[in-house]
DNA sequence: CCTACCGATCGGTAGG
DNA sequence: CCTACCGATCGGTAGG
């Protein structure tokens, strides 16, 4: 008589956390009511509490998900051995593919965090400004080692990562060419420029 | 008995307007009340409807300045006589300075015109697409000239207004360098690559 | 410009 | 998982 409840990997938790995700990008976060996402699971809104705590926990989730699957890649890419330029490289591309496998967790991490409360928000800030931190110093390395031009590192990563999140906006020309497409000319224009 | 009014270059609603920006930047549009707006420019909320019609109404009046501040650059561009690079030089830096100059209000228009009511909403989006069209046109006339590599025009302007959207972030590290450093590092970049 | 107030909607809980 | 409901807060209006 055991209970195949959570035997599959996910839980109703996942469920709504995923539905969540997809609402709080279309709406925002706070636009989004608690009542409009139950019945986009199909259920009442109060029955919602029965698998999470809070709306906020919701955005938690998602955000701190998001913040790990950065940090544990950026762990890895510290380890290779290969030079700054092929370190940055292999960066850029995993936020492509992140944009693009995970776009409504993605998004919303990069949209809404500013709705998380105390102590998550000051976590999140402190993540991101840590793995920023990581970042330029690959920068830094490859401007040591004489693989990159004299730019200010912190400015090369801010375009880099801004660069990076406004996949968000590619869906609507997604049928003019394909992610490998994306993926190979932004990596280009971001590391070598646009000029021939 | 001439009212003195508007005499100044700054009515009570562009008062009010700027005040908001400031505050929708801070907490997002949803999770601003017209009451907290109020408290910040020492008003009941009450009283400022005499001087707005509604809440939406700021938001619109925010994204459509900016939008129309973008636009009539762009006409002015369009007009040089430059080749495609120069003219693609231009306009980032000219990002570069609207998001320095009305920060408050250029981050209220990339982030919180999802808010928009219709027909606004559509009107917008329907102007950042012909925007971006007239940026796509001189990066395509670029690599006819054969001044830019054969990137996908489509691309190339995706990168370059995202990472100069990305400036919101800069804030952060204003001490250590200036905003011509950010400016001039990264228009090389975008146009010239990070690499010797 | 303020006081007073309205209807709507919100996140969340009690109790079964 | 649902019905029923609560207190809080919202944008906005009436009336002076």
């Amino acid at each position: 008589m055991a209970k195949i409840k959570a035997s599959r990997n996910g839980t109703k938790k996942d469920a709504i956390t995923k539905k969540a995700a997809a609402l709080f990008r279309k709406k925002g976060f706070v636009a989004s009511s608690m009542r409009e996402l139950a019945e986009n699971i199909g259920v009442e809104a109060s029955s919602l509490y029965n698998h999470i705590g809070s709306k906020s926990e919701i955005l938690q989730t998602i955000c701190f998900k998001v913040a790990n699957d950065f940090n544990l890649h950026i762990d890895e890419v510290e380890k290779l051995q290969e030079d700054s330029l092929a370190k940055l490289e292999n960066l850029v591309r995993f936020h492509v593919h992140m944009m693009v496998d995970l776009f409504d967790e993605v998004y919303v991490a990069n949209h809404e965090w500013k709705q998380l409360k105390e102590p998550y928000l000051s976590n999140f800030l402190n993540q991101r400004k840590i793995y920023e931190a990581r970042m330029i110093q690959i920068v830094k390395d490859g401007v040591d080692e004489g693989t990159l031009k004299p730019i200010q590192p912190h400015i090369a990563v801010l375009t880099i990562l801004s660069a990076v999140r406004g996949i968000e906006y590619w869906q609507r020309h997604k049928k003019e060419y394909g992610i490998s497409e994306l993926e190979n000319d932004m990596t280009e224009q971001l590391l070598h420029g646009l000029t021939k």
